[in-house]
RNA sequence: GCCGCGGUGCUGGAAUAGGUAGACAGGACGGACUUAAAAUCCGUUGGGCUUAGCUCGUGUGGGUUCGAUUCCCACCCGCGGCACCA
């Protein structure tokens, strides 16, 4: 009887599902767990074996758990909205339904063919309208709740996708998805107010089970930084420019003030500018740059002085110069500074070639620096300072601080880089937005009984480039009555993004069917938080932190009972080509899991994923490490199918039991890897003692593989003639007095080099130690006529001679 | 530049309350079976040397310790993230 993973797992797939094993009961008497992965976007080349890392990962999460007897919640759906499906319908015309739908059917079945065990009655689909019916049910409360509003701002522009995008979605000054270089566009946009959450956002980062690198991701992205607002009158004008400074402290030190070239006071006082056309070109020219142009200048920096104006500097009434510069962004703080070259990197650079004055107000605590080379930028005492000199950067902040917030012209200010987040798409394949534009009422939510508010079918899927989304064009769809006064209206012809479905999809699962709300209570207070959640690191700043901020305003509305929505953040590692190099279609090195389990099964494929390594880092696909694990589990099935009926020796029961605790250990420890190398050590080991096994150790055995190679483990748990599923079965309980007491070995050191092992039956102590080592021959070698200075033991393990 | 993670045989990796470095797997080499190949099974496999032994060895250089892959300091390299955030 030869292992025929073709036969069997298509088998047992076919019983499970009938049976519905994996359904997860809403209210048993049972311990929950919910274990989540990143739901898929349904790709047109279907899913490649790096997703499957992470499927399989939670697979056995999910299957460990339940044979520990938890009730397991294990969902999955599809995240379906988006532009890959919308550019093939620009392309082809064939609907993104239809593609959608046909991607959906192919991935589904990628998943059932590799065993993993989802609980598919509660499978969602974003672009379902009763799906998306919540999603803007969200938005409206967003919108009732002050926390979504429209305004005309520049933000960052795909010219290729002709969409808007939220920073998040452009990196290094490129699309995302496309990577055209983005520029800055005025256009009317929807925005959610996300900074309100700022500070929750950050301070719950602490209380999360998550990678610290994702932890740290989010705090900078958020970027909370403390500091100061001080006003500089600017004379003869009745005006003030306002700075945002983490350093008053250095105040004395201030040379000039830079505003940002977008700022309001250059119009305003464009006729005290001496050089006002020279000031205009500049800012002319900072405007037309792009993201990239920008980012490659931070090395020279460019500005101009704004020629007849001058700042007061209110702590000791100087005179200084004003410039523009677009080394100050318009977006952040006030959108000026005060620029104090001795103190700080850019103000410096800028300072020495512009030849400004550079004054030296902070001095190190420690060693002398040098002015004359580069910016002191730490904390220190100060000088040149009047009163203040002499006090330490921290207690001047709040000396000159608080002295300016007496006199009106400073105050305590806090500043986030995380900025609102734009959320309105041009783009026709995503949730249309449920507001109408009224010429009396103005803007207008639609009711919950007008939800869902359903995409219509268009003809033409190219975006139109102007700011507004193909469903523009469709006249009986954009004009309605206005739901308060009856009289003309528009549609919001805008779609959300991408990321909003994505946002909240872990509590659709917990009630797929509900029409009436978005979530039951009793189920969401059962299921919820998320205990294990698996998936990309590339979501760290996106989807991870935008799901936050819809959680923590859902809880704030009571529809959940819980400020976080993930407990535990797990990251898996990418699966690498042969070559190192990334998977991708381009490449032609894309590995289909199809392939691995139409050639060895897809038991195979998933003790392979799993053995690879950490299953948090990123390593190379190897087909003939693939080949070695199938090995592998051929010796498992001939071990099993020649298993007699008996008891195993009580050396096999020992080295069971141990394999027990650390399969169970490690699995507590989230380690896949080492779990795999363990069982094949014990394979190893019994191999060379075969007829010592005997059906209790391979019961055990085979339950402890259930979770890794669960079609093998069922289809030997029936050769072996048992009833019922092994899944079903308890996971064993390792006996310690099962387990021998190994042979002591010592390790025999001389000066912390190993020179000899000993044995011994059971324990032994110090004074036998010593006294047995130095009647050892080779170690007598090492130690004669020598002086022994110390001898440590560490118990049943070694002995350290010092000479 | 700043933040985070990492550097162990030919390769993927194992081992950290400090205690036998290289588990397990792949590859390579040798052998058995075979007309042959595949498959399977057995053995060897960190480097060096004067080879029953000794010695070096976990990115580099120091330190703490009886003992360091593990802890501390300085540095080098790689990967990921952020990018003029005042």
């Amino acid at each position: 009887m030869n292992y025929n993973p073709k036969e069997i797992e298509r088998k047992w797939q076919d019983k499970w599902e009938k049976e519905n094993i994996n359904h997860a009961e809403d209210f048993s008497d049972k311990q929950k767990y919910y274990v989540l992965d990143m739901f898929p976007y349904p790709s047109g080349v279907g899913l490649h074996v790096g997703h499957f890392k992470g499927y399989v990962a939670t697979d056995i999460v999910s299957r460990y758990k339940r044979m520990q007897n938890f009730e397991v919640l294990h969902p999955i759906g599809w995240d379906a909205f988006g532009l890959p499906a919308e550019n093939f319908a620009i392309k082809t015309g064939i609907h993104p339904e239809i593609t959608t739908e046909k991607n959906i059917s192919n991935i589904k079945e990628q998943m059932k063919i590799a065993g993993l065990s989802y609980d598919w009655d509660r499978e969602i689909n974003t672009t379902d309208p009763d799906y998306y019916k919540w999603t803007q049910w969200i938005f409206l409360k967003l919108y009732e709740n002050g926390l979504a509003y429209k305004k005309r701002l520049p933000i960052n522009w795909c010219p290729s996708c002709k969409t808007g995008l939220a920073n998040e979605e452009v990196v290094d000054g490129k699309c995302e998805r496309c990577g055209a270089e983005t520029t800055k566009k005025d256009i009317d946009q929807w925005i959610l107010r996300i900074t309100a959450y700022a500070d929750r956002l950050l301070e719950d980062l602490d209380n999360l089970d998550w990678p610290d690198k994702i932890k740290e991701m989010q705090r900078n992205w958020i970027g909370r930084s403390e500091g100061w607002e001080v006003d500089f009158e600017i004379k003869d004008s009745g005006k003030r420019v306002t700075v945002f400074t983490t350093r008053i402290d250095t105040l004395f030190g201030c040379s000039y003030v830079v505003i940002a070239p977008e700022s309001h006071l250059i119009p305003e006082l464009k006729d005290s500018i001496e050089n006002i056309d020279e000031v205009l070109s500049y800012v002319e020219r900072s405007k037309n740059k792009s993201d990239l142009e920008r980012i490659s200048e931070v090395k020279d920096k460019t500005g101009v002085e704004l020629k007849g104006l001058k700042a007061i500097n209110p702590i000791n009434g100087k005179e200084v110069s004003v410039f523009a510069a677009d080394y100050v962004l318009a977006s952040y703080g006030t959108g000026s500074v005060m620029a104090v070259p001795a103190h700080d990197e850019r103000d410096y650079e800028f300072a020495k070639k512009y030849d400004l004055p550079i004054t030296e107000v902070v001095k190190s605590k420690g060693n002398d620096s040098s002015i004359e080379e580069s910016a002191f930028t730490g904390d220190g005492f100060l000088v040149n300072s009047d009163i203040y000199s002499e006090m330490d950067s921290e207690n001047a902040r709040k000396a000159i601080g608080e002295n300016l917030k007496e006199e009106g012209f400073a105050r305590q200010k806090v500043n986030y880089k995380l900025h609102d987040w734009p959320f309105s798409r041009q783009r026709y394949w995503g949730e249309p937005i449920p507001i109408v534009h009224c010429g009396c009422c103005g803007m207008v939510p639609l009711s919950l009984d007008d939800l869902p508010l359903t995409l219509p079918h268009v003809d033409k899927y190219e975006p139109t480039g102007t700011g507004e989304s193909p469903l523009a064009a469709i006249d009986s769809w954009v004009n309605v009555k206005c739901p308060k006064c009856g009289g003309p209206a528009r549609r919001e012809t805008n779609t959300m993004p991408q990321w909003a479905g994505s946002c909240w999809y872990y509590l659709r699962y917990l009630d797929n069917k509900n029409e009436a709300s978005l979530v039951d209570a009793n189920k969401e207070k059962r299921w919820m938080p998320v205990d294990l959640y698996v998936g990309g690191a590339e979501h760290a700043v996106l989807h991870l932190l935008y799901s936050r901020f819809w959680h923590k305003f859902l809880f704030d509305i009571g529809a959940v009972s819980t400020k976080e929505p993930f407990q535990k953040l797990r990251n898996i590692g990418l699966v690498l080509a042969h070559d190192g190099q990334k998977m991708s279609k381009s490449k032609g090195n894309v590995i289909s899991p199809d392939s691995v389990i139409e050639e060895f099964g897809a038991d195979t494929l998933r003790v392979y994923e799993m053995f690879m390594g950490p299953f948090d880092q990123a390593i190379g696909w190897n087909e003939q490490g693939v080949k070695g694990v199938n090995r592998f589990l051929n010796r498992i099935w001939d071990l099993a199918v020649e298993t007699e009926n008996k008891i195993s020796s009580d050396d096999i029961i020992s080295e069971t039991h141990k394999l027990v605790k650390k399969v169970t250990n490690d699995l507590e420890r989230m380690k896949f890897n080492t779990p795999v190398a363990f069982f094949m050590e014990y394979i190893n080991l019994v191999y060379e003692k075969k007829k010592e096994i005997g059906i209790d150790s391979i019961s055990i055995l085979l339950k402890l593989f259930t979770p890794f190679a669960p079609h093998l483990c069922e289809e030997l748990w029936q050769v072996l003639g048992n009833d019922g599923s092994i899944l079903k079965q308890d996971w064993p309980v390792c006996r310690e007095d099962l387990m021998k007491q190994e042979k002591t070995i010592l390790i025999v050191q001389i000066n912390g080099k190993v020179r000899d092992k000993m044995e011994f039956d059971g324990g032994i102590d110090q004074e036998e130690a010593e006294r047995v080592v130095r009647e050892n021959e080779v170690i007598r070698k090492w130690i004669d006529g020598k002086e022994i200075k110390n001898i440590i033991l560490v118990k049943g393990k070694l002995i350290n001679i010092v000479v």
